[in-house]
DNA sequence: TAAGATTGACAAATCAATCTTT
DNA sequence: AAAGATTGATTTGTCAATCTTA
C-alpha cells in the first residue's frame, strides 16, 4: 500500500539524488505537484462542467472570450492564449459554433482571419458553469481552507512561473501545428 | 493583442468579481495558475520524453515502479497512485510490457491480479528520460531562478493540496472505469 | 514566403460492458 | 456481490499536409 503523496514525492526525490547525482533534485518536488495537481485539478473541473455539455477546455475558450477587449479575438490569438494549436482551435471552434456558443466571422481587415464572439447562449453557459466551478471544485475547497496568505504566495508564485513557461511557449511556436 | 498570463488573469479575476459577486474570487487566480502552469509543465515534458519513445505519463508509471518498496505493485495500486482508471492503466501497461520495459506477472497470493516489475531497459530508459527532463525542462529552468524559499513555499503548499486532492480522488472512487 | 485556418490519419483517454476470481 | 483486469465504442488531442490570402 503506497502512502500519501508527498510521502511518495519525498521518496522519488531521494531515490533520483542516488542515481542522478549531477542534478538539483530540490526541483523535482515542486516540479511533480504542480505537475499532478494541475492534472488533478483538470479531472475536477472536467466532470463538473460537462454536466453543462463542454468539456473545460471549452470553458477556458468561452471565459476568455468573455473578458471584454479592446479589439476582437482572432482565432490565432485564441490559441496562443490556451495554449493549442491552431487544428485544434478550429476543431473546437467548429463544435462550439454548431452548438451556437459562438459565432464565427471574417475579419474586416484580414480576409484570411476569423474573428470570434460568444452568443447570449455562450454568454450564459459560460458564467453558469465558471459558477459551478466555484461551488462544487474540490481545488476551491482546499484553497478556501488555506491561510489567506499561503493563498497569495501561490497566487504571486505561480504567476512568475506561469509567465515564464507563457514566454516560452510562445518564443519556441510550440502549438503552430 | 493580449498581456502577460498574470494580467489575463487578474482581469479574468476582476470580471467574475462582477458577475459572481457570492463568491469569493481570490480563489480563481491560485486555481487557474496551478490549472494551467500544470498543463505547460505536461506539454513540455511530453516534448522531451517523446524522443524516447514513450510519454510522460508512462515515464510517472515507470518511475513510480522504480521506486523500491516493499511489496511489489499490482495494478490497481498503480492506477490509484497515478490517478486514471484502470481501463487506462490496462492499454498503458500492455504498451510498455510490448516494449519489453516491464513485465506482468500473475500475483502468486490472488489469481485475478497481476504484479508489475521493471526490466533492465525499462530502468535504463526510465532514468535516461529523467535525466533529460532534469536537464531540458523549461520549468526546471524556471524553478532554477527562484529563490530557495520560493521553491520550499511552492513544495510545502502545493504538497498540502496534492495530498489534500488525492484523498478526494480515492474516497469518491474517480478512476475506477 | 509566411500567416491564418482547415482536414485527415493516428495516438491516447474516458466510459460502459464484460470476464474471471474472491 | 465485489475486486482485478480487459475490451470496444466514442471523444479529444496531436501531427503533417494542404489551401487561401498577405
Amino acid at each position: 500500500m503506497p502512502g500519501t503523496p508527498v510521502e511518495e514525492v519525498a521518496a522519488a526525490e531521494l531515490f533520483y539524488a542516488e542515481i542522478l547525482p549531477e542534478v538539483d533534485v530540490a526541483h523535482f518536488a515542486p516540479m511533480w505537484h504542480i505537475f499532478t495537481v494541475g492534472h488533478l485539478i483538470a479531472v475536477d473541473l472536467e466532470r463538473i462542467v460537462r454536466r453543462f455539455g463542454v468539456g473545460i477546455a471549452d470553458l477556458h475558450l468561452l471565459g476568455t472570450l468573455r473578458i471584454e477587449r479592446a479589439r476582437p479575438l482572432r482565432a490565432t490569438d485564441l490559441a496562443l492564449i490556451l495554449h493549442v494549436s491552431t487544428a485544434v482551435l478550429s476543431a473546437r471552434v467548429e463544435r462550439l459554433a454548431r452548438a451556437g456558443l459562438l459565432v464565427r466571422d471574417r475579419s474586416s481587415t484580414d480576409k484570411r482571419a476569423f474573428t470570434l464572439a460568444l452568443t447570449a447562449e455562450g454568454r450564459k453557459l459560460g458564467d453558469d458553469a465558471m459558477r459551478a466551478v466555484f461551488h462544487d471544485a474540490d481545488i476551491i475547497r482546499l484553497l478556501d481552507k488555506l491561510p489567506a496568505a499561503d493563498r497569495a504566495l501561490v497566487s504571486r508564485i505561480l504567476g512568475g512561473l506561469h509567465n515564464g513557461l507563457d514566454r516560452e511557449f510562445v518564443a519556441t511556436g510550440r502549438g503552430e501545428g
